[in-house]
DNA sequence: TGCGGATATTTATCATGATGAATTATGCCC
DNA sequence: GGGCATAATTCATCATGATAAATATCCGCA
């Protein structure tokens, strides 16, 4: 085999320390510090294939597990064909909930935990978002808030109108200003979507508390439109505690799945 | 190629929707199905590369670039020899952390992002910790709070506190019973150990912020140690403010460059 | 000229087999 | 029984070629 003269054996490049990682590992490693050096963007190239064969000198599966592995934290898309190839690819929001709740499958989150987390969280963010959203934005989550006017009739619907609910909230996260904060949001949104319901204490549910999550959404936007932040907060926390206690009253488990994409 | 009984070609398994997935993303897939059903655990086994590619009909070098991706997001760890193969292993908090820091690589997060969550949880964690850490999570707690008797006398010494007031918020991270609010805190400790300092506004560190900081740290320990949660949130609400203000006069700046493990 | 479709080219994808390296099990000698 | 050489097992890497997917190119025809 050929051993290209740019680069010598990756075992020896740059660091001492690189003791037991594997080659394909070692090879992706470089490229992620490429990236980092040359601050692609997404959409920007990488060197075909071969090229990095020669680049590496290593073979073609080495190669191609790098890819793999680069590929599975998203950090980069492949393609065949002229023009094809590699290129860096920003780590998609769905992508990145996926791999985090790779880490919580195995640590059994509680209901109560995800709820202490919104309690403090989510008035916080909508008082930061009061007078801060545009139309479009607005309209949406106004849209979304009324979109059921009845209390649900069936089990199916409920889950329906959780489900809503919970895209209310991730569109709010998505608005906020602050990525980190946008993310964790959104993140116990997602994986309160997939729980289970292990018992429902009222067949037909309270309508009064269903109105008035309804009204706490209405009322929400309300605020944010008119760029009230402190009752937005307010309206918010009261709401987290609203949902709150709905959920235990349904005795909910989260579900022990892993996300998909 | 020899196309198994058991399973028939994974392209055409048991979903009429994958279409674009390659070969080791689908058989890297069934593998978390198989493990999800199993309720496989922390180092049970998976089959051995001759079973599986016997078992999904496919290559050694599918098998392996499946392994390779499920490796990458932490889900298997493999090692050679008799006895060797591949083993379910959770997902580390290293490991998630840096998977997560490949989203926000993209994102630009700003000081002001992080501290206005810091500003609302820290405090309530703490709030939260109060009278449950036992002893030698206070004494380690201790340790840290006391280890830099003195003002820091040039940069690198400085930044060498920073790091340990940073493993203390770690640190009472992981001691909280909420394992996602544990995983921000710590995710967030982490990002702020990787950073520069563009400007010291004073060669000689301001002796009264450092001595004010040192003393909320021993104070926080106190509180906790007295089971005195709401004196507990203010000096953490206190601290944060000073320490985001501290920042902000150093012109902090949040370093581009993927994790490390 | 312009259009449509066959054809070629590019690139990744999948497969196979051989060889190497790491680790553990085995058996032999003493 | 202890210790050491040796074998067996399993993944790791390499090498090569066939296949498939996607795009570019070219050519005939209106």
């Amino acid at each position: 085999m050929m051993m290209d003269d740019g680069a010598p054996n990756p075992k020896m490049t740059d660091a001492p320390r690189a003791q037991k990682r594997s080659r394909p590992v070692q090879v992706a490693d470089q490229i992620k510090r490429w990236v980092v050096e040359r601050d692609l963007r997404k959409g920007d190239k990488l060197p075909n294939e071969a090229a990095m064969i020669a680049q590496f000198g290593v073979s073609k599966g080495t190669v191609r597990e790098a890819m793999r592995i680069l590929e599975a934290q998203g950090l980069i898309v492949t393609k065949t064909g002229p023009g094809g190839g590699s290129s860096v690819g920003e780590v998609s929001k769905d992508r990145a909930m996926s791999l985090l709740g790779n880490y919580f499958y195995f640590k059994d989150l509680s209901l109560s935990d995800i709820y202490q987390i919104r309690k403090i969280l989510e008035p916080e963010m909508v008082a930061g978002l009061a007078g801060q959203l545009d139309a479009e934005t607005l309209a949406q989550l106004r849209q979304m808030a009324e979109q059921h006017p009845e209390p649900a009739r069936d089990p199916e619907e409920e889950k329906q109108q959780h489900i809503t609910s919970l895209m209310f909230h991730a569109r709010l996260a998505d608005a906020a200003k602050n990525e980190l904060m946008g993310f964790v949001i959104s993140f116990m949104a997602r994986i309160l979507t997939e729980l289970t319901v292990y018992r429902r204490l009222y067949e037909t549910p309270n309508r009064a508390l269903w109105e008035r999550g309804r009204r706490h959404q209405i009322d929400l936007v309300d605020a944010l439109q008119a760029g009230d932040g402190p009752r937005a907060r307010d309206i918010m926390r009261s709401h987290m505690e609203g949902a709150e206690s709905m959920m235990n009253a349904q005795e909910v488990r989260i579900t022990r799945e892993f996300m998909g994409e």
